[in-house]
DNA sequence: GCTCTTCGATACCGATCGGTATCGCATGGC
DNA sequence: GCCATGCGATACCGATCGGTATCGAAGAGC
């Protein structure tokens, strides 16, 4: 036989943690926190829930990792849009826009995991809805600073504003009553930004 | 003693399918569907597991139902706000936006009911889904027409745009990531009319 | 080579879940 | 007055939940 050393399995396997992690990012986003069981997890990360419970606290503190680490997928996106139109907030702005309508087709009818998390964690005291909160506070803080730098008058409104049709468009999505919910998107992210810009000039002409 | 016939407990007391459905409503929109027991249900209602049983088929059916009476009070507030500005469909417009936004601060940090549940009950052929899914529908086709009745060029795409900001508004105010959601839900959705109306003016002076 | 840690496997815990069976009582229609 | 029905109460079912205890094999560092 092969040595045992280099072939854990049939193919590489990622330590025992990283396994967890990516097993409850599927099934927590497909199946829901609730209905997921730790025991479905261990089976689908190949490994045991005692393993789980030797690497995470509770199944609570699981899942605000898992939460942790998409949060933190989603502002390195937001990085990488922001580093792709340097000192241009405006295509900056449609960017992200783009970046969520392109998304849309995929979550499907499986909606936003950060809204959907909410939903399923009303105890304010849930580990995961700080993570959510601090998350989403974060991203409004970023969409203003965009607006800011875009010479929008009013930037905490147009922030609002974008953040609204942003989410919107995602359960909108997921309950499939809007058709065509990315390019409606878009246009509506547009014209937000394009009004508030008339704003702009509008109140420049005044003063 | 006085008659029992009259006076069944400290107070009047409705038949158990009201207490059960009452009860429900409560729970589940404070705790969500899946957190909440048949038992405390029946608790809270002042009766017991069987009698919830004797008048729902099953715990999925009493959701249902309960989805049900929700989709239509809030048909019923649609129809109050048209009736309350009669071939005026732009002030029905704003009068369903300032509904959804003044109901903003009572559902406070556990948002939209349909949202909630949706993000609650990933299986497609469960009972509650084509409740909200038709529910979301109908909002929508409503909302089509009012835009179409106001002479906006672009119906669908104002209709969407509008649906967007309504979700949107619900779910931010849920996370709190976004202060005085109503005033800005109120600010966009006069935006979005009058952009399209201007749509309109462009169109007609085109043709 | 030895030891210390990690991993996998299994069995188990108390609690709670949705749902059912049964029984006695009260009530309303006839 | 009688009887069917609705109701409340209780006990119970199998399944599953989150979480723990234990034990043996395997691997890495020194």
């Amino acid at each position: 036989m092969a040595s045992t050393a280099s072939r854990p399995g049939r193919v590489a396997k990622l330590p025992p943690r990283e396994r967890i992690l990516d097993a409850a990012e599927e099934l927590f986003q497909s199946e829901g926190i609730l209905r997921v069981g730790v025991q479905a997890i261990a089976e689908r990360a190949e490994t045991t829930k005692m393993a789980i419970y030797r690497h995470f606290e509770t199944k609570d503190a699981l899942v605000a990792e898992w939460l942790r680490i998409l949060a933190a997928d989603y502002q390195a996106a937001f990085d990488r849009v922001e580093a792709a139109h340097p000192d241009r907030p405006r295509e900056q702005i449609l960017g992200l826009a783009r970046f969520i309508a392109e998304g849309l087709p995929t979550l499907s009818h499986r909606g936003c995991p950060f809204i959907n998390s909410l939903a399923e964690l009303p105890e304010r005291s849930h580990p995961a809805r700080q993570v959510i909160e601090q998350h989403k506070a974060l991203q409004l803080r970023r969409l203003v600073a965009m607006c800011t730098g875009a010479g929008l008058p009013d930037p905490e409104q147009a922030a609002a504003e974008i953040t609204f049709v942003l989410e919107g468009a995602q359960v909108s999505t997921q309950n499939g009553s809007v058709d065509r919910a990315g390019e409606r998107l878009m246009r509506i992210v547009e014209a937000i930004v394009d009004r508030h810009r008339a704003e702009t000039s509008r109140v420049a002409a005044a003063g």
